[in-house]
DNA sequence: ATCGTAGGCAACCAGAAGGTTGCCTATATC
DNA sequence: GATATAGGCAACCTTCTGGTTGCCTACGAT
């Protein structure tokens, strides 16, 4: 059995997303370059471990991976549940704007 | 002034999506017509204030917007917000993208 | 071998989040 | 005016979360 996951619900990743540290954590791994923990925690105004803990939330939803190198474990960007998440709000604001155009055509109609 | 949002960050509003039942009342909103609290506590599984409460959350992230008719209070989907964050999704993705494009460009040269 | 650097683990803490219940107010209807 | 329905407010409880600190291990360089 290929590794299903279960439910498949984007709310978990949506819950990783929330959260400032974690956003502007995001946005340095999309610099492209991965990144060892210490470098992360630099000019990140907490402690390696909280750095530690927040880049772990982002993994357990699946957005970034890491791989150790030596002493240091190297964490990037892992592209797939970030489409995943747009997709997901694609999905409500195109339901959205579908139903909005048919009540829209009901009343004028 | 007119009614500047000081640092505007994503982060918020990925909070408030960031939580299954939420997600459950954006996606009914998302059906556009506008729904009392009592209509949408229904088949929710959860108390009236419990869904008031992830209502108000919503409204504080801006992803949703109510009215008072008679007694009951009636809500909507705010698309603006949807949309932000939409774009913020975007935004990391795409400066990725383009990060691993001269990433890789650079070490193919 | 030892010393510095990178990181893991565990305990702890305060405050926020998700949810409930009880009670009160307002609107509508008979 | 009495009654049923929709909702607000406040208190409360438990669990999760963001963050810290202290200490231990692993790797690498001298």
């Amino acid at each position: 059995m290929p590794q299903r996951r279960k439910a498949s619900t984007p709310a978990p990743v949506f819950a990783a997303l929330g959260d400032e540290n974690r956003l502007r954590l995001l946005t340095r791994l999309g610099e492209g370059e991965p990144l060892s923990i210490a470098r992360l925690t630099a000019g990140s105004g907490i402690s390696r471990q909280g750095i530690t803990k927040h880049l772990r939330v982002l993994a357990g939803a699946g957005l970034v991976r890491s791989s150790r190198r030596g002493k240091e474990s190297l964490w990037q960007l892992e592209r797939r549940r970030l489409e995943e998440a747009r997709r997901s709000l694609d999905l409500i604001s195109r339901q959205w704007d579908e139903s909005l155009a048919k009540l829209k055509l009901f009343v004028e109609v």
